[in-house]
DNA sequence: CTGTTAGCGCTTTCAG
DNA sequence: CTGAAAGCGCTAACAG
């Protein structure tokens, strides 16, 4: 008798979510029938789903998401890794994911790696430990293994990358032509009379810096100009970086008279070591980059050009097919690949 | 006889993720046994443990959270709803937000209301629906009813708010000391001899903007000067509310010498304004503002001061605030605040 | 130390 | 149209 009284006021003082069962009970019909009624399920008295409907709406019920998610081996949520939101490029592709998830009633976890191998690791496994349906990935710059993606794979986990794809066969990706991009802005450089032009690059390693060599030299060889080793350098991308291929460019016999950047904010760090060393008085520089932030129409020397990668819309994209692959049962769809044009924004804001 | 085996294909072809009873019944021993030998659990066998944990490992298993979320009414995850991740604030914020998360198990859900009301109670209700065992959030600018709020909390449902905090009794927060973050900008004019100081503030209704003002009001009546409200203008914080707001100021008989702003975009467009009208030419203003974006160091014009708010700081306090409430086990925790000190940083990369 | 049992909240046949 | 029953994968008394 006590004990019945006390889980009388255990019960009470939880204030517990209601569940099916109780509005069943307090109508006196089965969990099943609530079910079809919540559901408007073809098959229940229009009388039975009135009441039902009613009653839940009176007790604030709502279903139980975790139970669901559980029963149908389905959890309407994508894992989102990716370097760090504070480039912009990631937090407006982010947007674009999000945007396109929230329409499919889907959920982001959203995972930095901070460009570390082992944390995007570790995301990877706790966001399948909470089985997220699909991922989409951009990879650290400094990821050289892959066996985490492989494990996805081979688990037959969905994911899509995007912007820094991993060297891997039968993967879906979507990406920007780097290579295109980079001829247009070479050739842009090209046609308003520069001729010693630089490219500060990024690691070698790194596909995308594989891909804007190849640019820069197509456009070079294609304007019947010859390739100089010497105006490229391959940096990390760090300030510091910056500074030491700026320190080459400039003490270069052939001092470039443009530079075409890795990034925007390589340009930023190049704009500035130049600055301090007072080159723009003497012989202006005029700088080409890629990513085009939106701080460029503030910055002091901003680049004449930048190469816009759309980032929302690569977002939009990569979560796009994710959902496709998800909508499909028959679960052989890899190989798909997106390839967006980039384009080449001039700037004249300020000119 | 035919049933039996096409199940036996669709079976096979699944490549079902391992579960406890499987390994139960290829080791013939009981589920709970497998639970207790993966969960270390002191009353059981080694032997048993051995086998369990060597076959586990050869299936690849791994536990089933969805289960365990389920069963546990705890899904170790954190939803957080901030107005949008291009602005540096809050990217740092939800790294802050990460770290001290992912040290403790949580994972992190995001939304971005792009400060708008409908969406963050959209967001809100998914997040719910996901059954996240807290928030952690910092309102829409335009947010003006609390109802999704409201009913959060009488749902018992956790949640943090920062740096954009609505008006409501006892709720947890953490946010920046603006008003003396304010004074402390103003003196640094002050001091440096500036005497007709303009603010460009938000939204009225904010309780930001009026902490700014007090203490714009306050510094000011310290130095024995008297507080003029025609260079105080409120805007909406877009572009074209600023250069309204530039206007205003420029044409009024005291010109300001130094403007502080509500935040470093105002302070970018405010200077980009006056630069197009050749303001900086004919009399010099500077500029002091909030929020310190890193872009600061590049820019032209930089403002002379910026306050530092610390968002990563911010976001860790806020996750740890969550926390400890969620590891009370009597759920009367409300009304935690911490208060961070702002710091004025003097921007001396360019003087 | 180990097995049995019941149950978390919901869906879904299968019978009425 | 509706109810009974089984089961998703795991945990946690309770009994041995």
């Amino acid at each position: 008798m006590g004990n019945e009284l006390t889980w009388v006021i255990i019960k009470l003082m939880a204030a517990e979510i209601p569940t099916m069962k109780e509005i069943a009970k307090k109508l006196g019909i089965s969990t099943s029938s609530v079910s079809r009624a919540l559901h408007n399920h073809p098959s229940i008295g229009l009388r039975t789903r009135m009441r039902v409907n009613e009653l839940a709406k009176e007790l604030d019920y709502e279903l139980n998401q975790t139970a669901i998610f559980f029963h149908n081996k389905k959890t309407f949520t994508v894992g989102v890794i990716l370097p760090q939101l504070t480039e912009t490029f990631f937090s407006e592709a982010i947007s674009g994911i999000e945007d396109i998830a929230n329409k499919n009633k889907y959920t982001v976890l959203v995972g930095q790696s901070h460009n570390n191998e082992e944390r995007e690791k570790a995301i990877i496994q706790t966001m399948k430990e909470h089985r997220v349906d699909g991922f989409i990935i951009s990879i650290s710059k400094n990821t050289t293994h892959y066996e985490h993606f492989e494990m996805l794979k081979k688990h037959n986990i969905p994911m899509v990358f995007f912007d820094c794809i991993p060297q891997m066969k039968n993967i879906n990706t979507v990406e920007c032509n780097i290579e295109t991009g980079t001829i247009k802005a070479v050739t842009l450089l090209l046609k308003k009379g520069y001729r010693i032009i630089g490219l500060i690059n990024g690691p070698e390693r790194l596909l995308a810096s594989k891909q804007r060599l190849d640019g820069y030299k197509l456009a070079i060889h294609k304007h019947r100009l010859k390739y100089d080793p010497n105006l490229v350098i391959n940096t990390d991308l760090t300030t510091i970086g910056t500074q030491n291929a700026m320190l080459q460019l400039l003490k270069y016999k052939r001092v470039p008279t443009a530079i075409l950047t890795f990034n925007d904010y390589v340009a930023l760090d190049a704009v500035q070591y130049a600055r301090k060393n007072n080159v723009m008085a003497s012989s202006e520089i005029s700088f080409v980059s890629f990513a085009n932030l939106p701080s460029n129409c503030y910055t002091s020397y901003p680049p004449i050009a930048s190469i816009e990668q759309f980032p929302y819309q690569q977002g939009q994209k990569s979560m796009e097919t994710l959902l496709q692959i998800l909508a499909d049962p028959k679960k052989e769809n890899n190989g798909l690949k997106t390839i967006i044009e980039p384009q080449l924004v001039v700037n004249d804001i300020l000119s």
